[in-house]
DNA sequence: TCCTAATTGATATGAGACATAGCAATGTTG
DNA sequence: CAACATTGCTATGTCTCATATCAATTAGGA
């Protein structure tokens, strides 16, 4: 017996699909990951920049656009916009590119941004305390390495 | 000593992330499953539509849209698109709400997404053979539901 | 019943992540 | 040198998601 005025939970069969579990999952982290990081005025993409160029100083534009998948045409209003609120510090090594380094402040941003991160990756680990969190780094690199 | 001339790779502490793997993963999935359904010439949210409304007759777009995860603005075209093209029905129930069912046509071309999508997550579980994917589920499932 | 509040679909609009195409300057290589 | 590749950049378009606002309709409380 169907009541007629009842159905507020619509049946669900895409909920367990593993790509759309996927995309929830990772839509929450990069909220709160993007919460986070407004204590630094910093977006998500924006903080690991300034972690990648840290981890890599002199690295050039092109060279962060690979690593994190991010097209050169995307690369340049980032780079721009980092540049412009003296995060980053270009110096050119070429006639076409430039060594990306931190400035003191972009430094200082950075290591804020390490902690925020830290946090942000333990707060959910802290959720997958039964889990086996090897194996499920691994699943998720095999499934983002997909079939090549 | 480190070469000057062969840098081509960076040092990338972001790629053992929690949220970047989940990221790319879920880029990954999204992806194929988009090239997938390019054989029917809808996308992966039209597909989605299709499938929750062949579960759900009759249903409404603010119910899809809270089940999905989309705002009710969104939501908007998506139905018109699906109606345009003859894949769904409306028929008023309030007078402001239509209950949505699948045309024939739409019925056809949600048998065809349930198997693409069907197809698309064995592709992956094979990638996932020595992985306990009822615990990657839950673990997914736990992220995607966050601290609330 | 009447007034207020909530719901629904719709519009307009903007941000942000992605893509492609093309350009000018520069480097690299046969 | 000539052909090609790389780099940064502009312009542009798509897709997803968000907010604010509106008109019509419905529901609920005084």
């Amino acid at each position: 017996m169907e009541k007629p005025n009842a159905p507020k939970e619509l049946h669900d069969p895409i909920a367990s699909r593993l790509g759309y579990l996927l995309r929830r999952a990772s839509a929450t982290m990069m909220a709160d990951l993007g919460e986070a990081l407004g204590a630094v005025g910093l977006r998500p993409v924006e903080g690991t920049i300034l972690i990648l160029v840290g981890a890599n100083p002199g690295c050039i534009q092109s060279e962060l656009g690979r690593a994190l998948g991010i097209k050169r045409a995307n690369m340049v209003p980032l780079i721009a916009g980092l540049t412009a609120q003296n995060y980053l510090e270009k110096s050119p090594v070429d006639g076409r590119s430039f060594a990306l380094s931190l400035t003191p402040r972009g430094e200082e941003a950075r290591a804020r941004v390490d902690g925020i991160m830290d946090a942000h990756e333990a707060g959910f680990a802290r959720l997958l305390a039964d889990v086996d969190q090897q194996q499920l780094r691994a699943a998720l690199s095999l499934i983002a390495n997909g079939r090549e």
